[in-house]
DNA sequence: ACAATAATTGCAAGGGCTTGCAAATTGTAA
DNA sequence: TTACAATTTGCAAGCCCTTGCAATTATTGT
């Protein structure tokens, strides 16, 4: 039978060191006034009793939490785990905790949302697919900071920190034209998302600009590799002609490329060149050897949680921000 | 200037609708005593206001959270976000939410533990690397349910929920053998994780058993494919002989098939035989086709809930589970 | 040594909620 | 209608901590 022993409070401590509960309580505020003697006396008696700080009564107090939501859809894209990765580590270096909501599985975004802020958020970055204004509205009237993390909502009252999509997508389309492909094709994630939005324009409108010849346009319903592959078998059955393919993303190009391979006996890159976006680790397995185009993930994580804490420590500007990082493009041999 | 409106609270409401407190309070309180008419008055004036109970006041009251603890390490391994993803999903349909922790880059456990203690969870799950007493004595002592998930700590007083690594690596010495392959080797993960050592002790204990030689025994330095890549040069070049692999993880695996069919000019699986571990999204890839051991992550997953919430709910017989999960031999092309 | 200033400490009032208890209400049976 | 039980409601104490304020103690200059 587990003893459910209640835990240590600042008053056992207090009692114990032979002190106030309020002198306890600041020798773990940072920055509040406590003589030496006084901390030292204190400290072995929690040490002594093995006391922690409640965070959820300070919280109540202070009106903090050091917690920032984050939510996310797309857990089956291995890029979002490193997001992840970046992200709690990013907080956990400001002192700040990751609270995670998964809403893949046609969770409702305000609603979770709305589940977040009732733990009370210092922060919200919102990584999924969609983004209400309720929602915005919702944090603006608690002052809680906002980002949209890695997609651009049409809404303009909201802070974003994304990659630079249409020039990306302008950068595949003048570097497969450079190599000499000339019958173009697009094969995007989701048509939904806001990604996919931004590649194709970027990539539609420069190779339009060029005026060389787009095939197809087609969209993969999922940023998966099966769902890439599935596209790809269509598409390629489709239009024979084709000979460059820009991708939605690194695990779409990855069907592209075994569709192209192993069932038309292309080779790449002299029959069909492609080039792929956000360069995971296995883009640079000798199995597939993509070139992709990069976005700066850990720049983009680092602004994001920077716009948070100076929001939390009262100093944004005010003004929202929207910041487009640029994408490079990693060569490999999946261009000739 | 962000014009910080402090939180409506259960005394807005309670004023809005001409009510005491408690009794906003108890509309909000599943199963609490309640008239309709003071249920409808007082969820218009909350809708009114648009008010939501503060769950830190709540928790502080009730000593429930909500909030379960995940300590994840790995956040390499794609297969781990998938972890997260379960994780996420099933804490979320039972009204829990998942306090994330990142403790990849030279962050203590221990005191990662701590930090999520302080948030008073509910429940602990350990996906990292180690697990000390201290930890494992903190939750006992504060009836804090814990799971060791998808690791077998050498500690005898933890909840363990994992797959059976050691059958799998007699399963997969077993399939190789059976396969007419002769020359055994072993490439696992890192020296120092438990799925390692299990499954190289299952491998090496069912070539032993069956007389077949096993000619070499190598870790990767992570579950990664490029220290599978490296590991796999290495031994590749200095036992020439190797006919058939057990690789630590699919990752490694698709190291060992790159290094040796485009380094070596091995055929797959003529040449060489090759069997990894976990069945990511990727095995099943034209270009991989690898035949793998899946572990059943829903139901591990889904069983590590239950056991959370069982305890939280004082359901828990008081007794440590150890439960371990067959795995299955997922055959695709890289068995002859 | 003394006054004047600075640093430390304790008191007590919250922060927003839950909940045992007693009062008030409603329902039921005779 | 009255007596009684069953519900519903409000009161107030309490969860554990922070913090403004005033009282105390330590420090400094002369």
């Amino acid at each position: 039978m587990t003893e459910r022993v209640s835990r240590i409070t600042a008053s056992d401590v207090a009692l114990e060191a032979g002190v106030s509960i309020s002198a306890v309580s600041r020798v773990f505020t940072p920055g509040a006034s406590v003589s030496s003697k006084m901390r030292d006396r204190v400290l072995a008696a929690a040490e002594k009793l093995d006391y922690m700080p409640n965070v959820l009564a300070r919280s109540l107090m202070t009106q903090r939490t050091a917690l920032v939501g984050i939510i996310l859809a797309n857990f089956q894209n291995p890029m979002h785990l490193t997001t992840l990765d970046l992200f709690t580590s990013a907080l956990q270096a400001r002192g700040l905790r990751a609270l995670v909501f998964n809403v893949s599985k046609g969770v409702d975004v305000v609603e979770s949302a709305r589940q977040v802020m009732q733990y009370g958020v210092d922060g919200l970055v919102v990584a999924a697919a969609s983004m209400s204004q309720a929602l915005v509205d919702q944090c603006a009237r608690q002052g809680i900071p906002l980002v949209a993390y890695a997609r651009q909502p049409r809404n303009a009252k909201v802070n974003v920190v994304c990659a630079d999509n249409e020039a990306g997508g302008r950068l595949a389309a003048r570097k497969l034209i450079e190599r000499g492909y000339r019958k173009l094709a697009y094969l995007g994630g989701p048509a939904t998302t806001s990604t996919n939005a931004f590649r194709e324009k970027g990539f539609c409108d420069a190779v339009g600009e060029a005026g060389v010849e787009l095939v197809a346009r087609v969209n993969a319903t999922e940023y998966t590799y099966d769902a890439g592959r599935k596209a790809a078998i269509q598409m390629l059955d489709e239009h024979r002609n084709i000979d460059g393919v820009f991708c939605g993303n690194d695990l779409v190009a990855f069907g592209v490329m075994d569709v192209a391979r192993y069932r038309h006996g292309l080779t790449i890159p002299d029959d069909l060149g492609i080039i792929g976006f956000d360069d995971i680790e296995l883009a640079s397995a000798d199995a597939y050897q993509l070139t992709t185009i990069r976005q700066p993930m850990s720049d983009m994580v680092q602004q994001t949680v920077d716009i948070i804490s100076q929001a939390m420590a009262g100093q944004d500007s005010g003004n929202v921000k929207r910041l487009l990082f640029p994408c490079t493009l990693i060569e490999r041999g999946t261009l000739r």
